[in-house]
DNA sequence: GTTGGTTTCAAACGAACGTTTGAATAGTGG
DNA sequence: CCACTATTCAAACGTTCGTTTGAAACCAAC
């Protein structure tokens, strides 16, 4: 084995953990997959809790830097003036496809990403919580200026959709198999309609629910 | 207590289902909370694997009776000329929006539901299938015929995104409220947005990787 | 070649799980 | 009132879980 334990242990339950779910994963099968004894996860991680930590921090503080990191060139670009749509959601959603689309384990481990926003569990949710502080922060402000005659909620509320979207297009491949025989390996393909949907929920008409209180009687489109 | 012991482990079980998950709920955590003895569970359902199943098949069936219902009433009143997509989508989508409302245990399964398409566990993903073949078949067949001009797995993933979007409309109010402070409570107005970003999404423009090879050159819009 | 620190290993730990058992209790038709 | 079925109950079952232990193996430094 060419890679050290510690390794072949945090791949093996990226793995399991898509495959089984978090609970239903044992050490026993996780130290198994990775042809360790049971004890070194313990010995290198301290506890089955730390390691789902470490299996989601590995991957999860990168792909947020990459978001992030989009964004900020986006608007180096546009000095100043508002980004358009299309350029943020590439930033948030788009980084998160290519990551999905990547074979060395990123695909991996955004399936495991993309259930996990609804986890029960409530360790798992507060950790997501604080790894997503920064990145929803400024991704809001861009979205905010992006879109000034959008209320505030009502885009909240499509962000949410959005990332709901999102989980289903990266995670939901057993979900998607109950409508029928369907290709799924074309990454690129799957970036392009994703990112149309993204789009085109983003920018549909104001709900009037949500346009009758703000005295715009009529709203033709959100931006 | 006035409802049976039936009745209460499965409101029970539902309830703590939601806010723990699956596996991590324990059958001396639901009988404790119906008030039941811990044989109970197996005496009236045999295992508890059935019990999930029992929980699940309480309200889905009816749920989608409930679609299919609302499919074939506005079919009626069309007189075979194809429905607006808008209609399928209220069949569909709205119908389980407006369960998700219902405090009469429909908001709480629904928060369950939503979970469950993702779900890793393989007999629930097995006994989701057979429970949903039928709905999706009908609702196929009727957005084919209203989008003649979508091709039909462009159609599939699009359905895909929108069960996502309702996946975490009606059961990821922990993710959203990542976003910051937002209000959830007034149903009507859920469906209202929802409605519009999903039909926003769906007939977005045809992406250019889906529409060139299908030669047509310049897709303007899906539908 | 011995030392000292790191990693691996087989074995065992107590706790908690789903399930089973057999007796006690409730409820119902003859 | 009795016989009989349905339900409840406390207790225990065997299994599996995450974790701990202490010794063995490894490995670099001197």
């Amino acid at each position: 084995m060419e890679t050290d334990t510690r390794t072949r242990i945090l791949d093996a339950a990226e793995s399991l953990f898509v495959s089984h779910g978090l609970d239903a994963t044992t050490l026993r099968m996780i130290t198994a997959e990775a042809q360790a004894n049971l004890a070194a996860v313990n010995y290198h991680f301290g506890s089955k809790e730390a390691l789902v930590e470490a299996v989601f921090r590995r991957r999860l503080t990168w792909l947020n830097e990459q978001r992030i990191g989009a964004l900020t060139a986006f608007e180096a670009e546009a000095r100043g003036a508002p980004l358009k749509p299309r350029q943020i959601v590439e930033a948030f959603f788009g980084v998160a496809i290519r990551m999905a689309a990547d074979h060395n384990g990123g695909q991996t481990f955004m399936r495991l990403l993309g259930r996990s926003y609804t986890e029960p569990t409530e360790f798992v949710r507060k950790f997501l919580a604080e790894e997503y502080a920064e990145v929803i922060d400024r991704f809001k402000s861009a979205f905010f200026k992006a879109l000034p005659d959008v209320p505030q909620e009502e885009f909240l509320w499509r962000f949410h959709f959005m990332m709901g979207a999102l989980s289903y297009a990266i995670s939901g491949t057993d979900a998607l198999r109950m409508l029928g025989p369907i290709d799924d390996s074309d990454p690129e393909a799957l970036y392009a309609r994703l990112m149309s949907f993204l789009i085109g929920g983003l920018r549909a008409p104001l709900p009037e629910v949500v346009a009758k209180p703000a005295k715009k009687p009529r709203a033709r489109r959100a931006a």
